[in-house]
DNA sequence: TATTTTTGTTAGTAAACACTAACTAACCAA
DNA sequence: TTGGTTAGTTAGTGTTTACTAACAAAAATA
């Protein structure tokens, strides 16, 4: 488990990532925005690297936790709707994370971060192929595209939502337009 | 216009960004990979961003020169299909330049990087936009969903694509299964 | 109460960074 | 043949980087 000081050393390294992009996160930097000083901060971690690391397996447990709480008695729609509501909501309240979702560009010479990237994307994928899968077996989505295919559209749609949002400097209602994206897709995949 | 070795430089970059992120591009790396010395490069360039912003350009350039190139007699889902080809074709003979276009949330070192990375997914939409409208006139796609948010879902799969692509090391067939994506689009989308 | 652990401080380190000064050899036009 | 431009060299510059050593105060523990 993390710290209190961890977590708080997290969402200042999100922060200053989804600010000033990966050339803008210093521990210089990191310091500042924690009010003390450069050498306290290896007190609590390592080093720089791990810091990212343990970001990226903060937002994978909060995401695999957040989804793994929604109601399983509901039809294949309103299980669909639930997720991205859950993500959509998370990220307004979090905005500093956004970078996670498009953490491509972390993708450096570590090949830890590397895994780390692709465990979060994994861990989504999860929730979304079996649920897309039913929703084909149930009649809901249509069937003459392959559920890895609707799963690849829906994934690609909502990853360049983000994007979209942070280039704007978070200054749409990120619930509203993504509320009207998910009825968009499901007018598409639907049977 | 560029000269030769301007582009020499700028293909370098792009090799060294794909393959080491870009916290792995610098000066250093760039002469080794030019084979003479960081010095040398201040000869062709005025800065390093300055190479970063060339990079952009030319692949403005050359994806405007591409589509603009691209018959007009065709109809829609041809030239539908047309776009994606070529795209896909250009970063299977470049592979080199996926990660300039496609890891853009992590930049944020320059207004002007920023600005060139617009004007590049402006572009782009510039030709996809009106087509999609055209499609939805003649009744080739769907028109229970705006263009905009049409555009946003093919968007998006492509970009996810190129994200595949280059996470798996450009391990497979781009134009294969780029194929099988726009035909996956198409069936989602027509009418 | 005495001691150990925790968490912060200041003041550094070597290495890496983008970039420059001074010089040189090859080419090219007058 | 002279003189300027081009494109390379070596050897640096000051700055920033991630990270560390030595120390201090307070809190937890014995």
């Amino acid at each position: 488990m993390i710290s209190e000081r961890q977590k708080e050393i997290i969402d200042a390294a999100g922060k200053i990532l989804t600010e000033s992009g990966i050339g803008g996160l210093t521990t210089k930097k990191l310091a500042l925005e924690m009010g003390f000083s450069e050498a306290a901060i290896y007190r609590h971690f390592p080093s720089k690297e791990a810091i990212t690391l343990a970001m990226l397996e903060y937002l994978r447990e909060n995401m695999h936790g957040r989804l793994s709480a929604l109601s399983a008695n509901l039809g294949v729609e309103e299980r669909f709707k639930a997720i991205f509501f859950s993500q959509f909501s998370f990220f307004t309240r979090n905005p500093h994370f956004v970078v996670a979702v498009f953490s491509d560009g972390l993708w450096e010479e570590s090949d830890q971060i590397n895994q780390a990237i692709l465990a979060l994307m994994q861990t989504k994928m999860a929730f979304l192929l079996p649920l897309i899968t039913d929703g084909q077996s149930n009649g809901t989505f249509k069937s003459d595209v392959s559920a890895e295919q609707l799963v690849h559209l829906v994934l690609g749609a909502f990853r360049l939502q983000m994007f979209k949002w942070r280039v704007s400097g978070f200054s749409f209602d990120l619930n509203a337009s993504g509320t009207q994206l998910i009825e968009s897709i499901l007018t598409v995949i639907k049977n």
